[in-house]
RNA sequence: GGGGAGAUAGCUCAGUUGGCUAGAGCGUCGGAUUGUGGCUCCGAAGGUCUCGGGUUCGAGUCCCGGUCUCCCUACCA
C-alpha cells in the first residue's frame, strides 16, 4: 500500500475554473455562441488530438506543440481550430456546402512560457468562411467579431486591420530578401513600443551591435531598405483615410499593392457604411501576426485599456491552408476569440460578476419526514423553469438561510407542520433588506411556483 | 529562451539588529435566538513560516541549491 499523500495541484500555465467564475465565463461563450449564429455560422467539433503531421510547420515555432505517442503514431494537441478545419474541408470537400460557415470552440493547447492572460491550455472560440476568396467574406467575418465583443459589453476595443500582401509587397519595395520578412515584420512590429528610432537601430544595425536592454539581433539592412521602410511605416498615425491616401502614394501603381489597397479601402467603407464609431476599425500596418499561414487582411484586436493584455481577438484570410492537405486551392478567413485571455481582460477590468451558484430558489428542509413534500414542490418550481435545489445535508434552518445567503439563491420556500396544515408555502426573499414589505410572504401551495417564478425573474 | 524579484493560515498580508508559545483582517465552523440569512457580539478550528542542505547556543529572519509564482525582455489568443 503506497499512503504517500498526493500534492493536489495543476501544472503551471493551467487553470481550474470554480462555479464562481466558471458561471460568468460560461455566460461569456454562450453570449458569443448566440451573436455567431445569428450570423448563421454553424458549430463543428473536432478532436484535441491530431497526427503530429497535420499540425507541424503552421506555428511560429513547433517546439510550442504538445507531443507524444500513441503507440507507434506521432500525434499532438492541436495549437488553434484553424489547422484542424483546414483538414475537415479537405478531408469531406464532397459534402461541406461553398460557402461553409461554421465556429468552433474548444481548448487549444501551446507549450510556452505561461503569463498573466497567457496560458498554456486556453479555449478559443472561432468562425470561419470557407470557399469565398473576395474581401467581402473577410468584412463578414470583421464585422461579427466587432459585434460580438459589443454584445459581451467589452469597453473601449479597436480593432487594428491589415494586409499580408501590403506587407510583402511593401518588403519587396524596399528591397529586403525575402527569406528576411518574418523578422522585419515582427520587429515593426514593436513600434508601438519602441518608437522608431530603436526600430530603425534595430533594422539598420550590424548584427552584432544591439541594443541595450533589447533581446534581438539587429537585422543589418542598408541604409536605403531602411529608410523605404521608414517612408511606409510613417504612413500610419492618421485616421484611415490619410492611412489609405498614403498607401497609394506610396506604391503608386506598384502591381503587388493592388489588391491589398483595395481590401482595406472597402473594409473601411463597410465599417463606415455600417455605423462603426470612429476609430473602432483602425488599419495599422504594423500588425503582422505570429501565424505563418496568412495571405490577405489580417486584424487583431486589443483592449484600450490594457493594451499589455494582448490581442483578445484576430484572424486574417488564409487562402493556402487547406491545399496543404491535398485538394486544390480553397480559399477561407476567419477569427478567433481568445476566450481565457477576453475573460481575465474583464475580470482585471472589474466587470466580470462573481456568482457563487446558479440556484435560484432554495427548498429549505424544516422537517426531514418531510422530505417526499420537498421533492414535489422542488419539481414544481423546476417545471416552471426556476432552478431549484432542495437543501441537502443535517444542518439546522439558521444554517441553511446562511447557505443561501452566501449561495446568491434569491428566494427560500419554508414548508413545515404548520404551512402543510394551512396548505400554503412561506416564500422568503434572500435579496431584500430586513424591513421590507413583503419579504416573506404564505403563498398558496397551488401558486408557489408561478409566484417565484415571478420573483426570479424581476 | 535571457535578466530581475518574491514565497508566512483557505485568501490578503504584518512579523524590529537572528531571541519567549508566529500574529491580524477577511473567509470557514459553532454560540448569543430548539422555525429564519445579511448587521453586531462571543468563541473555535486552521501553519512542516515553499522544499532540501548549511551557519549559529538559537533561523520565519543569514548563506547555498531545488521548486513554484510575479515583473522586464523575447513570442503569442
Amino acid at each position: 500500500m503506497d499512503n504517500a499523500r498526493v500534492e493536489p495541484r495543476i501544472p503551471r500555465g493551467f487553470q481550474d475554473f470554480l462555479p464562481e467564475r466558471m458561471i460568468p465565463r460560461q455566460r461569456m461563450i454562450d453570449t458569443i455562441r448566440g451573436v455567431y449564429e445569428l450570423h448563421g455560422f454553424s458549430p463543428i467539433e473536432t478532436p484535441a488530438v491530431e497526427l503530429e503531421e497535420v499540425l507541424t510547420g503552421q506555428l511560429g515555432s513547433d517546439k510550442e506543440i504538445f507531443r507524444f505517442l500513441d503507440g507507434d503514431q506521432h500525434v499532438a494537441l492541436r495549437f488553434d481550430l484553424t489547422v484542424p478545419l483546414a483538414r475537415v474541408c479537405a478531408q469531406y470537400s464532397k459534402v461541406l456546402p461553398t460557402p461553409f460557415r461554421r465556429y468552433h470552440v474548444g481548448p487549444v493547447w501551446r507549450d510556452e512560457k505561461p503569463r498573466p492572460g497567457r496560458f498554456r491550455e486556453f479555449v478559443q472560440f472561432d468562425i470561419d468562411i470557407v470557399g469565398d476568396a473576395s474581401v467581402d467574406a473577410d468584412v463578414e467575418v470583421l464585422v461579427t467579431m466587432v459585434e460580438t465583443l459589443r454584445s459581451l459589453g467589452v469597453p473601449c476595443f479597436v480593432v487594428r486591420a491589415n494586409h499580408r500582401q501590403a506587407l510583402q509587397a511593401m518588403i519587396a519595395f524596399a528591397g529586403v530578401d525575402v527569406g528576411q520578412t518574418d523578422e522585419v515584420l515582427r520587429t515593426l512590429d514593436k513600434l508601438s513600443r519602441l518608437g522608431w528610432e530603436a526600430v530603425s537601430r534595430l533594422l539598420g544595425n550590424a548584427p552584432g551591435d544591439p541594443l541595450p536592454g533589447i533581446d534581438v539581433v539587429p537585422l543589418g539592412l542598408p541604409a536605403d531598405s531602411v529608410e523605404r521602410i521608414r517612408r511606409f511605416v510613417e504612413i500610419r498615425g492618421g485616421d484611415n483615410g490619410e492611412v489609405l491616401e498614403g498607401l497609394r502614394a506610396y506604391f503608386g501603381d506598384y502591381e503587388p499593392a493592388r489588391r491589398a489597397i483595395a481590401d482595406l479601402e472597402h473594409i473601411d467603407a463597410t465599417s463606415r457604411a455600417l455605423g462603426l464609431p470612429e476609430g473602432q476599425v483602425e488599419i495599422d500596418l504594423s500588425i503582422a501576426r505570429g501565424l505563418s499561414y496568412y495571405t490577405g487582411p489580417i486584424f487583431e484586436t486589443t483592449i484600450t485599456d490594457l493594451p499589455s493584455h494582448g490581442s483578445v481577438c484576430s484572424g486574417g484570410r488564409y487562402d493556402g491552408l487547406v491545399a496543404r492537405f491535398g485538394d486544390e486551392t480553397v480559399p477561407a478567413t476567419g477569427a478567433s476569440i481568445g476566450v481565457d485571455r477576453l475573460f481575465s481582460a474583464l475580470e482585471e477590468l472589474g466587470l466580470v460578476k462573481a456568482r457563487p451558484s446558479v440556484t435560484e430558489a432554495l427548498v429549505v428542509v424544516l422537517d426531514r419526514s418531510m422530505m417526499t413534500e420537498y421533492w414535489k414542490l422542488a419539481a414544481e418550481l423546476r417545471a416552471a423553469g426556476v432552478r431549484t435545489e432542495v437543501f441537502l445535508g443535517q444542518k439546522g434552518l439558521k444554517a441553511q438561510m446562511r447557505y443561501a445567503n452566501r449561495q446568491g439563491i434569491r428566494v427560500a420556500c419554508l414548508l413545515g407542520g404548520d404551512e402543510l396544515q394551512k396548505g400554503v408555502v412561506a416564500v422568503k426573499r434572500l435579496d431584500m433588506e430586513i424591513e421590507a414589505q413583503g419579504k416573506q410572504v404564505e403563498v398558496p401551495r397551488a401558486e408557489v411556483a408561478a409566484r417565484v417564478r415571478d420573483l426570479v425573474a424581476g
